[in-house]
DNA sequence: AAATTTGCTTGCGTTTTGCAAGTGCAAATA
DNA sequence: TATTTGCACTTGCAAAACGCAAGCAAATTT
């Protein structure tokens, strides 16, 4: 569950903690849903196996990504919601879905958000950023 | 080498091609140095081996990001080269980096450019994708 | 002609992944 | 109150990916 840090570079660092197939599509639940349970994660399209997403949820814990926080209705539930440094990672996720808008063929609902993000790019993550600060 | 599509969401589509550890080094290297041979790479501080590297070039190749050229001085080198879908990465890069500006600490000469990107985004991304896009 | 460089490929042991099943506790239901 | 269900994981194991060292063919240098 440790780091392995291969050199100094600051995108070499990152990738260390977030660069493989799963851990930026847990961020990105919480970025559209503010905030999910475990059983959440494993409800969306890409199916992650469940000791996969247990390791992911610990990784991005450690450094300080993501918290887990008690349910307020349930003591059996519990809630991960994004840190500062996770929803700092906000910008990084518009630029990928901008790439991607280029590139691939988008589902017509993503395709609204970013006609909203293209708008103003500034404004759309200030907003998003205060939206997930809230509590 | 082919790509296992996970679902039709962006950020899952891009991952799905370089959502790991090493292509978005390979792509880093290609934004710094414009251009390099398979020994370029591997002589990169994160110490990539060789048939990672080799699978990573080919899967870079085939989904458009990079290109093989003729190296104009030797038949026995190969130089590789950012596509245009390859150069439209930058911006995800950059932000990447402004993320880890925020959390690392960053090497000074790293910092010096980072320093320029914040003074203006848009245009250094426009001066640096020019300056990729020659020859 | 021999040695070296370059861009890979191959073998093989180790690590990570993915799938299925299981566990323990909380909460709802009977 | 007893029992079933829901939730958040953990465990076992086969398959795939990774990492290291060695090998290899073509091009270049000596």
């Amino acid at each position: 569950m440790d780091i392995k840090m291969r050199s100094s570079c600051p995108i070499s660092s990152s990738l260390d903690i977030w660069g493989d197939k799963w851990s930026l599509l847990i961020v990105r639940d919480l970025m559209f849903s503010k905030q999910c349970t475990y059983g959440d994660f494993l409800k969306s399209d890409e199916k992650i196996a469940t000791n996969i997403l247990a390791s992911r949820l610990q990784m991005l814990e450690t450094n300080g990504i993501i918290i887990k926080q008690d349910h307020p209705q349930s003591k059996a539930k519990v809630l991960y919601k994004l840190t500062q440094k996770g929803i700092d990672l906000l910008p990084v996720m518009i630029e990928i879905n901008l790439w991607a808008d280029k590139y691939f063929t988008l589902p017509a609902e993503r395709k609204e958000i970013l006609a909203e993000v293209k708008k103003d790019k500034d404004a759309f993550i200030k907003e998003k950023t205060k939206e997930l600060m809230r509590d």
